[in-house]
RNA sequence: UGCCGGAUAGUGUAACGGUAGCACAACAGACUCUGAAUCUGUUUGUCUAGGUUCAAAUCCUAGUCCGGCAACCA
């Protein structure tokens, strides 16, 4: 089901849903399937959070050779639309998950549900109730008190029939009538309280256009959804946990009626299997990451304050901006699997997400030499320099081949990497000290011209051979200047400045990284104007970048910066002060 | 304050009555033509109090703290 097949750098752990459905095979339940289901609402993007529900859901379909299905829950009309329906699969496409010929919208059942309360009502299960919305909560009562029963609660069957069928032909307004099953006003558990089924709502539905004017509530809806395509396991987040009874409810209700041998409900089912028992709900933790904000809202609000460029703004922890970003699927893949699975409400440190970034990065991104704050460095030895230097594209992957890098009398080198009077274990360019420069030999810096104003302006240097026994503890890098392509390079970082925007005094908004987001040209090796869009590298000693998928032009990267190196003399350096 | 969950190093997670382990982070060192990668080592933990047991992170009781639930949202 994945469609690349790296195998994850941790080993799968015996979480509480993997043992939940080994034990379920074990004893045999649904006749030993494995139907999982993705269902999200088409009202957002994609974000790193869903992708923890991705893996979970396709994984565990996949492990034990069962299917996962990819379900729009559309059952409101008022908020969902088709470019989110379509950004959804392409995202969980781009995740590495396939689910076949198992496309579902909520709203392909509309008939089927509609039919079941029909049944519902007739067994008086179900009424249509009158009483308006902002009077229900004085019957609904209150976590610590029992509610009323509603007037409308013990109604004729028939009359509610009627009713419910005039609801659906758009006789009546919004809020005007809704259909209530009939369970318990007194349950300690709010949603046990006569919950609505069904409301009214004049809008157009993106997939069923005007065709219904009622329109089914979730907790109604999913479980139907799940039994309808024969899901054995319905796993979602935590905050549905006391929303379970509610589900199950509705499941024992509609096996009653399938087992009763009712001949249209037989037709509901569009994935039947002989020993299909139903659904169970198991709820899981949200993922939570340090950082960054991971709410629907608050995304939007940063998209529509245009704090960001968009929903794909590489900042973002959607799953099109960290694509745009240069994430990798199975980076994303691993990290889900490393961060596990309880029911513990936890917040990851995005420090974890970005080792795993590196470690496939690592493995797969072509090196090449960029230079970000030049410095110029002119060889005084001309009369001996190679025209060109040989590099490898990746030291991890021998695979990839080498490089031929052109060489000349002037340089650009990193202007952190020469330092006039040097701290200790300065490994760098010094006056009269010797640095190797990656892949091309030596450099002594022998003089160092400055401007009036006394600042470096360049460095003259004395070339030697890579032959040379020459022991120098640092390598730099750097690129012809005559030969150097300029490039747009956006320096990303971290959009919040504090670990948990989310749980603060202030707005959230307060907390944003005003230098998220750096915009400088690099100056690189010619090699790097030949990247095509999406294409990843790492500009050694710098950084992994990718470029850019819409900013592109042929011949003319633009790049972001994925994730930086690890820089252990940075941190360092940082610490002293 | 009614109901439902949850609590193991800084973070995330394992151990399912029998030596508290792993990953990330942090720190130290080795190695290195990337101060990267790799390798080695170190620091830090079972929410509290009782109980059961030869033995408790695990079972029981009481408490503490955290999260969720009172849309005709999902």
């Amino acid at each position: 089901m994945t469609t690349d097949n790296r195998t994850p750098a941790t080993p799968a752990s015996k979480h509480f849903v993997r043992q939940i459905i080994e034990a379920d095979l074990a004893a045999g339940r649904n006749g030993g399937q494995v139907v999982t289901r993705f269902p999200p609402e088409p009202n957002g993007y994609l974000h790193i959070g869903h992708a923890k529900a991705i893996c979970i859901d396709f994984g565990m379909a996949q492990e034990h050779g069962g299917r996962c299905h990819l379900r729009m829950d559309d059952t409101n009309p008022a908020k969902e639309e088709m470019e989110y329906i379509n950004s959804i699969q392409e995202d969980v496409r781009w995740l590495g998950f396939d689910w076949g010929q198992h496309f579902y919208h909520a709203s392909d059942y509309f008939g089927s549900m509609y039919a079941f309360a029909e049944r519902l009502i007739e067994r008086g299960k179900a009424y249509v109730c009158a009483v308006p919305q902002d009077d229900w909560k004085d019957y609904r009562g209150v976590p610590t008190r029992p509610g009323q029963e509603s007037p409308w609660r013990n109604r004729p069957a028939a009359e509610s029939l009627d009713l419910f069928r005039r609801m659906k032909a758009g006789e009546f307004k919004e809020g005007a009538l809704c259909l209530r099953a009939k369970i318990d006003m007194a349950s300690p558990n709010i949603h046990l309280r006569d919950p609505v089924l069904y409301r009214i709502l004049h809008a157009e539905h993106p997939h069923t256009g005007t065709t219904w004017c009622v329109y089914p509530m979730y907790d109604f809806a999913h479980p139907l959804e799940d039994a309808f395509e024969g899901v054995t396991h319905s796993l979602c987040s935590i905050e549905f946990e006391v929303h379970r009874p509610l589900y199950d409810w509705v499941i024992e209700n509609l096996m009653a009626i399938r087992d009763a041998g009712d001949a249209a409900a037989a037709t509901w089912f569009v994935h039947d299997h002989p020993k299909y028992q139903g659904p169970q709900q198991n709820e899981f933790a949200r993922l939570d990451l340090t950082y960054t904000v991971m709410s629907k809202r608050k995304l939007l609000e940063l998209v529509e304050n245009r704090l960001v460029s968009g929903w794909d703004d590489p900042r973002l922890p959607t799953l099109c901006g960290l694509r745009r970003r240069g994430y990798t699927p199975s980076a994303i893949r691993n990290f889900v699997e490393t961060v596990g699975v309880t029911k513990f409400n936890s917040l990851t440190e995005v420090a974890l997400l970005e080792h795993c970034l590196r470690e496939d990065l690592n493995k797969l991104a072509l090196r090449r030499m960029a230079v970000l704050k030049p410095l110029k460095v002119t060889i005084e030895n001309a009369e001996a320099l190679p025209a060109t230097v040989e590099a490898q594209n990746n030291p991890e992957d021998p695979a990839a081949g080498t490089r031929q890098i052109p060489f000349s009398r002037e340089l650009l080198i990193e202007s952190d990497d020469f330092m006039e009077v040097p701290p200790p274990k300065y490994f760098r360019l010094t006056p009269g000290g010797s640095v190797r420069i990656r892949n091309a030999g030596f450099l002594t810096c022998t003089r160092v011209e400055k401007d009036a104003a006394g600042a470096v302006q360049s460095v003259i240097c004395h070339w030697s051979p890579q032959t040379t026994a020459m022991k120098v503890k640092g390598t730099i890098h750097w690129v012809s200047a005559p030969h150097a392509k300029q490039v747009p390079v956006r320096l990303y970082d971290r959009l919040f400045t504090v670990p948990e925007p989310d749980g603060q005094e202030q707005d959230f908004k307060t907390f944003l990284n005003p230098h998220s987001l750096e915009a400088v040209t690099a100056f690189a090796e010619p090699a790097v104007a030949e990247a095509q869009p999406g294409e990843k590298f790492q500009f050694e000693r710098v950084a992994y970048f990718v470029a850019d998928a819409y900013d592109s032009r042929p011949g003319a990267p633009v790049f972001n910066r994925t994730v930086t190196l690890k820089d252990l003399w940075a941190k360092a350096e940082q610490a002293k002060k």
